[in-house]
DNA sequence: CATATAGTGACAAAATTTGGCACTAATATG
DNA sequence: CATATTAGTGCCAAATTTTGTCACTATATG
């Protein structure tokens, strides 16, 4: 069963009057005494803590640190928190990187079932470099967030990606790839993929690629990326090669 | 209406096919073209976008960047991504702050409606100073992630907090204030706190609370917290003055 | 023991959702 | 233009779910 509107109004009167009893909810909320039992039901279902002691002076008690929240969230704003987060953990820089996480593991598991683990692989495979201070980031230009609800459909669609791209030498293609990983080397960003033209993987520098769109209907199967050096030594990337 | 289970199987096929007919859809799903309809109806108003188009080749088809995800939160966990942004956002070091605050801006909404205010404020009350070069935050000792849990039922529930302080001498007392906003000055994070006992704002060291615990069902109305310099002077904070 | 409280099971009443049907509107095709 | 195909709406009865009522058990307090 879902958590109703009514739901709500039980745990805001809870979380007023700490204690209450049944009866007492029942008559706040309008409902019969039954009702407001089966509620409390679905609501512990649902993974709230609510206490209750039985005789004269009993009543429920709803553990306020049990209190959920639902939130609806489109992809793209589950991936900035996703990146967010990430970002920070690879940091190391703040205590509660395992708390966001916990967060973060929870916005996993109320996405459709099957695309969890491509995105729980897509974590996996956002690298996080050596940071450079914070001062040196924030002029990140190179990666325009506009283009970010494109990969990020490609991600977790598994879908083919067509973009323009312009090497180092000026050199400008157009490419259909298999999005597989964003590095993250701060200032700068790479898309990995692989290229099934070159039969290869490569390492697009973000702020060289413009125009990208999704193949609609041209999905891939996900493959792992293999970091290794016979793909492209991480040594050399922030160097002109791309 | 509540997006149900079958709404997420509609969302999913339409995702995979791309474009599809009513009748298809009623098909896959089990249910009669009319109720596929009318759930497409309570997509639309949930703020899923799905075209249509009518006539021979016709159908709908899902705009992939507006498929939402209902995340189920407890405030610990959406506090922890809260800090997680505002930290970041104080930083400027990413360029998805924006999409992550529209993101926590929706779990926001979902928070029940009284504490909405209070959470903002309490956002604008964390206050990120000059921020060091990561290395120095990732040994941010002082501040125990054990203890935000209560201090964030505190700030959340307007619950009046208890605990021990061993101010800068070592000198050890027991407080019992109103937490009116966490200040972070990396590496050290701060309480503000109105003090009814010194009917005054103090400022406490993180670090130098122990045992911290929320005052059952002694609540407190926030104030605004002037961060002037009759209160205490910034610029001494990460002095010996706490 | 009497009282107050949480909690359960069963069943009918009430409310909501669903399916079927007839219909309109739009668009492509021959 | 006629026809077929598709989205979308309004209505109503059938199906399903939720709710309320009642009788009941269990536990704690005085």
């Amino acid at each position: 069963m879902n958590i109703r509107l009514r739901h709500d109004t039980i745990v805001r009167s809870l979380r007023r009057t700490g204690t209450s009893t049944v009866d007492a909810l029942a008559q706040e909320v309008g409902a019969s005494r039954r009702t407001v039992l089966r509620d409390i039901c679905a609501l512990r279902d649902a993974g709230f803590v609510i206490h209750s002691e039985t005789g004269p002076g009993g009543g429920v008690q709803l553990d306020p640190q049990s209190v959920q929240t639902t939130a609806r969230l489109n992809v793209t704003e589950v991936f900035a928190l996703l990146i967010s987060v990430a970002t920070m953990r690879a940091a190391q820089n703040l205590p509660f990187a395992d708390l966001a996480d916990a967060g973060l593991a929870k916005i996993e598991k109320a996405l459709p079932s099957d695309k969890v683990r491509d995105l729980r692989r897509f974590l996996d495979c956002l690298h996080v470099g050596q940071l450079s201070p914070l001062q040196d980031i924030s002029n990140i230009g190179p990666m325009d967030p506009a283009l970010l609800p494109t990969f990020e459909v490609a991600f977790l669609e598994k879908l083919y990606l067509r973009f323009q791209y312009t090497d180092a030498k000026g050199a400008q293609t157009t490419r259909e790839v298999e999005p597989q990983a964003m590095l993250i080397l701060p200032p700068l960003w790479y898309l990995v993929a692989w290229d099934p033209a070159r039969k290869d993987f490569r390492h697009f520098r973000m702020g060289r690629i413009s125009q990208p769109e999704c193949i609609p209907g041209k999905t891939f199967r996900h493959r792992h990326v293999p970091f290794e050096d016979d793909v492209c030594p991480l040594s050399e990337m922030n160097g002109p090669r791309s």
